[in-house]
DNA sequence: CCTTGTGAAGTTATTCACAGCA
DNA sequence: TGCTGTGAATAACTTCACAAGG
């Protein structure tokens, strides 16, 4: 085999744009690099580079078989198996990634929550179940999952991320603003801050103004 | 005066992070880049770097002053003003944020909703007032407008971007899986997509699955 | 001694420049 | 000519190594 090399953290990031980029309805068979990068404000040399990494897809001239592309980005982001995720935290922000349609297009499949609060455990939202967070170590058990998504309160992230990786989950996507590393080498922990976004905007606006 | 050197983007993002990790009551007045760095995984070069960006905070021996670095990077992210916000698109994700009671604290103030469905113009959530899409140029008018989430169907985000860079926004948070790019100099457009957060952990667990 | 601040070295990511091919 | 693929140059970022200071 050529490389198994993993791809830079970056490349993964703009894979994930192109592929969506890609997937919108297309006239034309072929795109060039420089199309799809003025349509996502990169340089063309940049989504070359990245493309190549993948084996060399694209046909001087003509440019890159958007069938192709699709279907081998896909592999590398491995959408072509469906992925299992539960939602650990089923507040407001939970119970909205629940009734977000964009997931299941991926092959995101939402196969249950996992709360505390009796008012909610066992009623289901959007059709899918919530258990008590006690209930996921037997519900891993019995069920694949691959990635928990952990929407629970600040102040109970570190504790709730610890048992999941003792529960033997491999990914976890964290919305809470705590910082969780792992600690082991298989378990890889993706943190999404929406407050963090906001400062970092205003920050941008504020330089803004001054200059 | 010394710099007005705009900040490297990644030192933004870490100064949102510094900056949250510190809002959480110390017991100590004193903190050390090294107890920083262990909190959130980077290296103390790296924070103290950062922080001198900021100025000649830290004393040899002791570490930084919580409170002046608070204060310090407060200003610097422009955390010691008012953001005035509003919400474009009142879906399940726009009304999740609605409710969302993180962006309070940091002084993020949403003052309006908009969206074009008659179900849910001219009524509230969580006490903020939706309108309809066409009041957003008056409603610039009459009040100071610094953000705009928008949370549109992924359809509506480029002509929805563009009307509210007509309108006169500066600062906007795109939460839909459609890249647009200002055109204007002045006008900052950040990403989130939620999908591609997904879709980069799906491709690392696939990494770690096959080596 | 402990912790900051910083030049130098090292690493990673991006752009430049151009060969090669349909 | 138009577009890919890629080595070389450049730029951005991080780590290393250590001087300085309470």
């Amino acid at each position: 085999m050529k490389k198994i090399k993993t791809l830079p953290n970056r490349t993964i990031t703009r894979l994930s744009l192109y592929y969506q980029l890609l997937l919108k309805p297309q006239e034309r068979e072929f795109i060039s690099s420089k199309e799809i990068a003025d349509q996502l404000g990169f340089s063309s040399e940049i989504v070359r580079k990245d493309l190549t990494l993948l084996g060399q897809l694209g046909i001087p001239k003509k440019g890159y078989k958007i069938k192709n592309l699709l279907e081998r980005i896909s592999i590398v982001l491995g959408l072509n198996k469906t992925w299992n995720v539960i939602i650990v935290g089923c507040g407001k922000l939970g119970s909205a990634l629940m009734k977000y349609p964009g997931f299941r297009e991926h092959k995101f499949n939402i196969i249950a929550g996992f709360d505390i609060s009796k008012k909610i455990i066992n009623k289901k939202i959007n059709g899918i179940k919530i258990y008590h967070l006690n209930h996921i170590k037997d519900f891993i058990k019995q069920n694949r999952v691959d990635i928990a998504v952990v929407t629970v309160p600040q102040e109970e992230a570190h504790r709730t991320i610890n048992y999941l990786i003792s529960c033997g989950i491999k990914g976890i996507l964290n919305f809470t603003p705590t910082v969780v590393n792992s600690t082991k080498e298989d378990v890889k922990i993706l943190k999404i801050d929406l407050t963090v976004e906001f400062l970092r905007l205003a920050c941008i606006l504020n330089t803004l103004n001054k200059s």
